[in-house]
DNA sequence: TTGTTTATGATTATTTTTGACCAAATTAAG
DNA sequence: CTTAATTTGGTCAAAAATAATCATAAACAA
């Protein structure tokens, strides 16, 4: 039994109960948990089906095309907690940026019903908003393949063309010295982005706080808000710059 | 036992099965399971099937992005014809505009492990070309929902700027009078791509042939070549304008 | 013919898959 | 809040499958 057969099978039990512990999809499949658990983990990563302790879930609605993988799989809670809370500062009307970081992305599952206009660079972001309630604006330019998104010159003039009320973007490090990007594509991005918005919400999980990599782009007071798990000495920092710092809910289900 | 035998037995399998593993298939031809090896991976790189560990599986078997709503029903086989001749007239380093209709969108398949760059506007055209050999450029703008599709005038000023070595273009309608379309949008949409492509082809099916619907918005010498399962009459007249008409294969299957 | 290419099979080394075990993390219970 | 039970991710080892290399035989061209 393959894991392409192991796969079809567990999407199939997933999909009639909704959820299933690894005991028994270990009985199930005729193997050990250990490697349902690794089969899971794939799963996941590839956003087919959502982790639980001790089994899977169904994730609502998101077959999605399987090219778009997304990093998801790490800290999805924590994540989904921070895009939860971003969700409440949108309201109907707004016209948002939100850029092609994992985060972001699950930002999506939060405002398919809001009346809004999307302006993004993200494949998996149209996919995922595509023929809901958001009207959708996609910048253009040459796809970037690993990343599942647009940048570039072309897609910096497209960016500037349009003005938006707020800003979600995800970041690779932030601390009280700066922002931190990992490429230089993705730094423009965001400056892009941050210089047509009114407000900027920086959504990052505690992982990314204090980490200061690759490359400084931009102080603090470039944003507005930052909203994220993390709890710790680097908070005062923030505020001191005068930046909101929003905490995610401890309790989201 | 030529590899073409072998590659018909083993489709044929396959699509009985829905999977199978080597051993299997190398008692069946009567060579040993390398040999079987050496096929399985030649036809998963033309995308006849799906490797797994141990054997093979069908392709529409695994998770299939759900493909957006589109009108291909209709006439496949023909479609299917005329893209396939329309993939000929496609060289390695071609740079092609692809437009936003139904026929358009299935000459994807058959240039997916082609090395090119594909421009388009259309949604689906992207999904079904991301992640393969194409590198792919999108065109800007505002999302038509129901169309899929992205127009407008942002979308004109992208066009403007790429040039490309050939279009491969559909149309609601077609006559010695000239080319037609269904709406403003899509009208100036082919007008874009053909300014800059140094060829253009039309792709339509004998229903298109002779059809004089809402918008009259181009004479036949605009284009170059029409790829067409039609044949009749109106053929004369394109041939006179100095048009290649282009007949799909009868036998494709 | 002779030399060259191509297809096939055998052998060996590498990679992948799977399961067991254990420390760390998470959840549940008191 | 602390403790106990469960779950998880990591490392290791065994088995299976694969890729790489080489040798042989068949097909082909000069």
């Amino acid at each position: 039994m393959t894991f392409q057969k192991r796969m079809q099978k567990i999407l199939q039990i997933i999909d009639e109960l909704g959820e299933v512990d690894n005991r028994r999809l270990a009985d199930e499949l005729g193997v050990s948990e250990i490697t349902v658990r690794r089969d899971l983990a794939r799963m996941a990563s590839d956003g087919h089906i959502y982790r639980t302790h001790g089994g899977a879930m169904k994730v609502e609605q998101l077959i999605k095309p399987v090219s778009f993988v997304n990093k998801t799989a790490v800290n999805i809670k924590a994540k989904d907690e921070i895009c939860k809370r971003a969700a409440e500062e949108i309201v109907e009307g707004d016209i948002i940026f939100i850029d092609c970081g994992s985060t972001a992305f699950r930002l999506c599952q939060f405002i398919k019903n809001k009346k809004i206009k999307v302006i993004t660079n993200s494949l998996p972001v149209v996919n995922e908003l595509n023929g809901t309630a958001v009207s959708l604006n996609l910048i253009g330019g040459e796809i970037d393949q690993k990343r599942q998104a647009i940048h570039g010159s072309i897609a910096q003039e497209h960016i500037a063309r349009y003005r938006a009320s707020k800003a979600f973007l995800g970041i690779d490090g932030i601390s009280g010295a700066g922002l931190f990007a990992g490429t230089e594509s993705e730094a423009s991005n965001t400056l892009a982005m941050t210089k047509q918005s009114s407000y900027t919400y920086i959504l990052c999980d505690a992982s990314k706080v204090g980490k200061e990599t690759y490359l400084k782009f931009a102080d603090l007071n470039l944003i507005n808000a930052i909203i994220t798990d993390y709890s710790g000495p680097e908070t005062e920092k923030f505020e001191l710059s005068g930046i909101r710092v929003l905490k995610s809910s401890k309790f989201f289900y």
